[in-house]
DNA sequence: ATGCCCCCGGTTCGGGGA
């Protein structure tokens, strides 16, 4: 079973490339981010026309979560559990995906930016970091095959970063945020591409400004973190580069993993 | 040093992104 993540910023702007995508790399699973539309008004029968079963937590304008799926699968959440206020921004949806022989738990999760640092908006991020990691551990009590795949807006160490110096005092590189990070893998999650290649450059944005696609000036952003039920059953994973060179791209491009489901 | 570019809503500009 193939399964990537995919911040697509705007499913209606990127719908013909996401299309092509779908069918040229054929993945099993995708965890969508930023599709930045009413669950409503997101383009279900042009995805459902390509073989995949929906789940859509969307959003006006901003935020907005999918997965997409070629076995059936069922909707788990809609939010990420412990909200003070309830969840007024779409960011997470989990669903269980039934494989036949296997199920397969995946989230697709848009962890909030943070930036700028001296507003509210940084601890917004590092409380919904904690929660992530509390759901994160009550999930790990179920030993299951477990995939949380998706936007995390963190820069895990500086090799995932085009300039780290640069980089040091931003939300995505702060040692808080790099902290709730190793915090959250550190209960047993495997950050996979990583752990398949060592190698620097292995990102998975590049702003839009600056040619920084075509200096390859990126960051590594979007993970996908395994159980250790999901890790021993994984075969391969890596970033897609390709989506990024099209036509009116994302600003991101898919990171994957192949697990021998 | 700052902004570059892109998307959104709904206008020709501001908010947000990372």
């Amino acid at each position: 079973m193939r399964i990537a993540t995919f911040n697509v910023n705007s499913i209606k702007v990127r719908l013909p490339l996401l299309l092509g995508w779908l069918k040229q790399a054929a993945p099993d699973v995708v965890l969508l981010q930023e599709i930045k539309v009413e669950t409503e008004k997101f383009p279900r029968t042009d995805i459902e026309d390509a073989g995949y079963n929906l789940a859509v937590v969307g959003q006006k304008t901003y935020n907005g979560v999918a997965i997409l799926s070629k076995f059936p699968m069922t909707v788990e959440l809609d939010c990420l559990p412990g909200s003070p206020g309830g969840e007024e921004q779409s960011r997470y949806v989990e669903a269980v995906v039934d494989a036949g022989a296997h199920a397969v738990r995946v989230a697709s999760i848009y962890l909030p930016n943070g930036n700028p640092v001296e507003t509210e908006k940084f601890p917004y991020k590092l409380g919904w970091m904690e929660r992530l990691r509390a759901h994160a551990a009550t999930l790990l009590r179920h030993e299951e095959i477990l995939v949380l795949g998706g936007d995390y807006n963190c820069c895990p160490t500086d090799l995932d970063v085009y300039d780290p110096v640069g980089w040091a005092n931003d939300a995505l590189c702060r040692p808080e945020t790099r902290q709730h990070f190793r915090a959250l893998c550190n209960l047993g999650f495997t950050d996979a591409v990583r752990a398949l290649d060592p190698s620097p450059h292995l990102y998975t944005f590049w702003d839009y400004q600056a040619g920084r696609w075509q200096r390859d000036q990126g960051l590594r952003i979007d993970h996908l973190l395994l159980s250790p039920q999901a890790a021993d059953r994984l075969m391969a994973a890596g970033v897609d580069k390709t989506p990024r060179g099209f036509d009116r791209p994302s600003d991101h491009t898919p990171a994957w993993v192949e697990l021998a489901v």
